[in-house]
DNA sequence: TTGAAACATGAGTCAACATTCAAGTTTGGC
DNA sequence: GCCAAACTTGAATGTTGACTCATGTTTCAA
């Protein structure tokens, strides 16, 4: 497994050598200058792209926050749409991993949701801009966009369907809670991440969890009684 | 006072027959002929703003749309983010209208969030590409976006308190329950409206209510025993 | 009937980029 | 050291589309 590398398009690393290509842009370095230069481009356009959004930002913004030429941009990236497809597929791995490293060790799937949302919250606070990016997919790359979520969603109905064997929860269709569950952290990752700061994501996660594991019907204690 | 109106926000109404102006656009008409030519330009926007996204809608597509003229564009609004922004209020109006009066006959807020969602996604199916104006919204008007989402967590916040006093539902921290819901409804209209249409609404308000309702974990009943 | 306020028109202006390209510079294998 | 491939450069090109404005038409109150 790599170790990610911040943002920037860490690939499968070594391999054949040969031709590391991945479709989303059209060239690969083939020095360690190039690869240097790609790699700040890609930092760059994560910054230009997420404090000024897809279309107010420009080549020639990415470029000078990279050092290099808009000539030089047009070695690496087809387009200017190319390198936002680069991103997007960037976070999604981002994204994942760091949600996966703070729920491995959660004991049921009950525990991970908690983990999983409060770590989400987390992820969402230190790329606040980065992931506007993402939302902005929606609308410059839907395809991009929809493999992002739908990978998230696929991610959760297997670890439902995986809980309901084991009894963990109750049975029921995996496919709609997927999704509930992720805009669930999607919007309260706008609301507590992106939009404020104000409460500790661990309080989310627990407040989340507790609705996901309880809902909102009033308890019906053993000996109890309901009007 | 309205009762219930899970994610409707009784608007102010108010205002006499006079000038309804709203600061968003310039200018109001006085006449018939004005105010017919400003519905037109509404009616052409949602269209060309809905089909091809903020960014790609020209000015030119709306009045050819609206067989108006550019020059006539500019009669009645500033700029074409004033008009976008006229269209997002408006489908905020609009939501909270269809889901106020799909909801009103419920019994309590659980039976209200069921047929809520379900009126959620009816709407959102019934005008799929005016609901893109809303998300896109995020990054054309900001300002506009979170209105229109604070406003519906503030309706569900309200009515979830008003059940936690009723005893209906668990207490809680309802502001962050609120913005839970409320992405679970985002999210299931994108999959199950906007990208899809196989599933019924009834259906889906079914499976999220009785998440909402009793969350994931197994039932643990009285006498306990299970299958 | 009339004239002034409302309304309509659309060619032309103008600034903002994305993208190209021909010409230079650096790297690294031999 | 040599030189071909890799890389860099940024001025020039071309397109696009929001917005202006000078002129013409319609409405309606008096």
């Amino acid at each position: 497994m790599s170790q990610h590398s911040s943002l920037a398009g860490g690939e499968d690393e070594q391999s054949a050598t040969a031709d590391e290509r991945d479709p989303a842009n059209g060239k690969a370095p083939k020095t360690d200058r190039g690869r240097k230069t790609l790699r700040k481009l890609l930092d760059a356009a994560a910054q230009e792209f997420g404090e000024r959004g897809f279309h107010e930002a420009s080549i020639a913004g990415v470029t000078s926050r990279a050092g290099a030429s808009i000539g030089t941009f047009y070695v690496y990236f087809d387009s200017k749409e190319a390198i936002f497809r680069a991103l997007v597929a960037d976070m999604g791995r981002l994204t994942r991993g760091w949600i996966a490293g703070r729920v491995k060790d959660a004991p049921d799937r009950l525990a991970a949701e908690r983990l999983g949302v409060a770590a989400f919250i987390e992820f969402v606070r230190a790329h606040k801009d980065l992931y506007r990016i993402i939302m902005e997919a929606q609308f410059v790359a839907e395809d991009a966009y929809r493999e992002y979520y739908t990978s998230f969603a696929a991610a959760y109905r297997r670890n439902l369907a995986e809980a309901a064997a084991k009894g963990e929860i109750r049975d029921g269709d995996h496919e709609e809670r997927a999704w509930a569950l992720l805009g669930m952290s999607v919007f309260l990752g706008l609301r507590y991440a992106v939009w404020s700061d104000d409460i500790v994501p661990a309080e989310i996660g627990a407040a989340v969890g507790d609705l996901i594991e309880n809902g909102l019907a009033p308890e019906k204690p053993p000996g109890g009684s309901k009007p």
